[in-house]
DNA sequence: AAGAACTCCTGGATGC
DNA sequence: TGCATCCAGGAGTTCT
């Protein structure tokens, strides 16, 4: 559910809540919210522990804090389907899913903590070395590398994303949902991209031209544009910002979601269908189904 | 080797 | 009321 403009809320709550802190303590209550770090909980306790933030940022879905610098490496977060980082007093009642505590050394009261809040565990946290990308003279961890750059990224080429998305010969919301081809769309803003664009989520990306596909990208770009200015979409408390509050997009929504709901160019009902494993929502007039399908 | 299938997980909603 | 089943889905891994 978090997706970019959801993720990057949360970074620029980081950014002014913990940069410049020395972590003091790392307390791993669930093994599986590290499960991708190397060595696993006591490795990332003792990793962790001593190192000073001093920056925070993002690629797509992925948020990073970069440690001492960068000398140390990068506390890498993903928040999958449920994460949340919370930044709270630390005499606050523990949260029900809590999954990680990072304490910081002794500074402004009230003294607060960072919490990694997970209920369904699909998110982590994990330390890794950062590395260079030669294309983009980025620094990036290790396992962001392959992640292709988002669209807010000074990286990004729409032209040249478009023209690979027309070689993929697949279905247009596969593509858009390729995190190595474009990062940062997830299912909600692939549906409202293809709602603005009037496109099925199945067309085949090798019958459209590249600068229609670079048009689609642009609406993806757009509407994840506004949801960053309404702090992002939140169905329910499982996604927040660091203070806990939730974003407001899921009410500008003109697709997701909105099952039986006439769609606000023409008024037919938004039908959901089953793709990719996942719903997908259309309007049945505007984003009519191509002739040639699947992919 | 690209792409489909599978897997991880919890709790709210739904069905009988 | 209570128990079983379904569903949400990002991304790494495995299979074809």
């Amino acid at each position: 559910m978090p997706e970019l403009p959801e993720v990057e809320v949360v970074r620029r709550g980081l950014d002014r809540w913990i940069t410049g802190r020395t972590v003091a303590t790392v307390d791993v209550l669930h093994p599986r919210a590290v499960r991708r770090h190397d060595g696993g909980a006591l490795a990332f306790e003792a990793d962790l522990t001593g190192c000073t933030i001093t920056a925070v940022e993002r690629r797509g879905k992925y948020l990073w804090l970069v440690l001492d610098g960068g000398e140390s490496g990068a506390l890498v977060a993903h928040l999958g389907m449920s994460g949340q980082l919370l930044v709270v007093e630390a005499q606050r009642n523990d949260d029900p899913h809590l999954r990680v505590r990072i304490g910081w050394a002794p500074g402004r009261t009230p003294q607060r903590e960072l919490r990694f809040v997970d209920q369904r565990t699909f998110g982590g946290l994990f330390l890794e070395p950062l590395v260079v990308e030669p294309a983009l003279g980025r620094t990036v961890p290790a396992s962001v590398a392959h992640i292709a750059p988002d669209p807010f990224e000074p990286g990004f080429d729409r032209l040249a994303v478009a023209k690979n998305i027309r070689r993929k010969r697949t279905g247009l919301k596969r593509a858009l949902l390729d995190q190595t081809v474009v990062s940062g769309i997830g299912n909600i803003y692939a549906d409202e991209a293809l709602w603005r664009a009037r496109q099925h989520f199945a067309r085949r990306t090798e019958s459209l031209t590249s600068p229609q596909i670079a048009e689609v990208l642009d609406h993806a770009t757009e509407v994840m544009s506004a949801a960053l200015t309404q702090g992002g979409t939140s169905f329910d408390a499982l996604y927040v910002d660091v203070n806990g509050s939730s974003g407001y997009f899921s009410r500008s929504l003109n697709a997701y979601g909105q099952e039986g709901e006439p769609c606000p160019r023409c008024g037919r009902f938004i039908v959901r269908e089953a793709f990719m494993n996942r719903s997908s929502f259309r309007c049945p007039s505007c984003q009519r189904r191509p002739r040639v399908p699947h992919g």
